[in-house]
DNA sequence: ATCAGCATGTAAGGCGTTACATGATTCA
DNA sequence: TGAATCATGTAACGCCTTACATGCTGAT
């Protein structure tokens, strides 16, 4: 794996249960995961270039009765390792980049008014997220419990948890903001 | 501001304060912002002298009592502008990069104890974390509530409600795994 | 004397986004 | 027929990190 292309381990995880198209992979990637990870197809792509050759994955044409090309990826034995070497790994970078925490630390510029809109804001869009999160939730809980669907299960509901502390803060800095 | 380069107003708000050097504005956000902001020197000073053309920020060196050369930023009105001009823009983008979670929703590859680790890691972790930001809560509610107090209390309090909720899901988390 | 911390900067290079380019298929 | 979605890729470019380079100051 490239020193810090994380894209690679996202890809070799989506491979380790099905075999995927680039664009398959993309979608993957703006469902369930998006919340905690993000990918674009100018990343996508060459990263899949240059798992092929690496040997960790394997391409071929889809023989689905003619039409258009389609390309589908799976996983090697030396992918797999290579996925299962990270996850063993401790370190894990775990990072927050929150642009409306920026705008409240520095929003004793502006009037209060300001930074409360903002909050706003950001409350709205937690709550939209929120209920997306439920519906996954649900699904995932309709499901029998294999192992894959415990894992995704967790992940989203790390996601309610912290989205419903973010939404409980919001009333409580608005209060605050408001004396 | 360069198009997309959030340091810039990073850096301005930090000089809404106080004057400060390179070195200081390093400092500053290795402190109370870094769990939801990151910044380099690779970064800040290209963009100190960046914004310097761009007269959003002026320079003068320390007269302080002889010694070593050390560059002060002074923020001028064009640069209170443009962090006013940003601080009332309604988006913002938050994004979260959580290769712990990232490895729990692909843990199903490897057997429960090795998630239950990364669980137990991570939880570590943010017990550490969780300690230094009630620490810096306890600072700011000592001092007397004036305005920017407040907002530096409110990203701190953002920070204990989120970390806090992430402890509760590592211990429901690490039940299920168990069944 | 030596080491940690103060202080400023540059260079290389990786990562990833956005925008572009192209074209097929499906559904209304 | 036209729009949305499927599908694959490239190019340009920007941001940022890591590592390097340099030297001063203050404390032990």
């Amino acid at each position: 794996m490239a020193k810090d292309r994380k894209i690679d381990v996202v890809i070799l995880g989506l491979l380790s249960h099905e075999d995927l198209t680039g664009y398959d992979i993309k979608k993957r990637i703006d469902g369930a995961i998006s919340f905690f990870w993000k990918g674009s197809f100018g990343s996508i792509y060459p990263a899949l270039n240059a798992m092929e050759q690496a040997g960790q994955i394997s391409k071929y044409e889809a023989d689905d009765s003619g039409s258009r090309k389609k390309i589908l990826y799976h996983i090697t034995a030396k992918g797999t390792k290579v996925l299962k070497r990270w996850l063993n790994e401790e370190q894990a970078s775990n990072e927050l980049k929150y642009e409306t925490l920026l705008k409240l630390y520095f929003g004793g510029v502006e009037a209060p008014e300001t930074t409360v809109h903002n909050i706003d804001i950001f409350e709205e869009n937690i709550k939209e997220e929120l209920e997306v999160l439920k519906m996954y939730e649900k699904n995932l809980k309709k499901e029998k419990d294999n192992s894959d669907h415990k894992h995704f299960l967790l992940t989203v509901m790390f996601g309610i948890e912290t989205y419903e502390a973010y939404l409980r803060w919001c009333v409580k800095a608005r209060k605050m903001l408001k004396n």
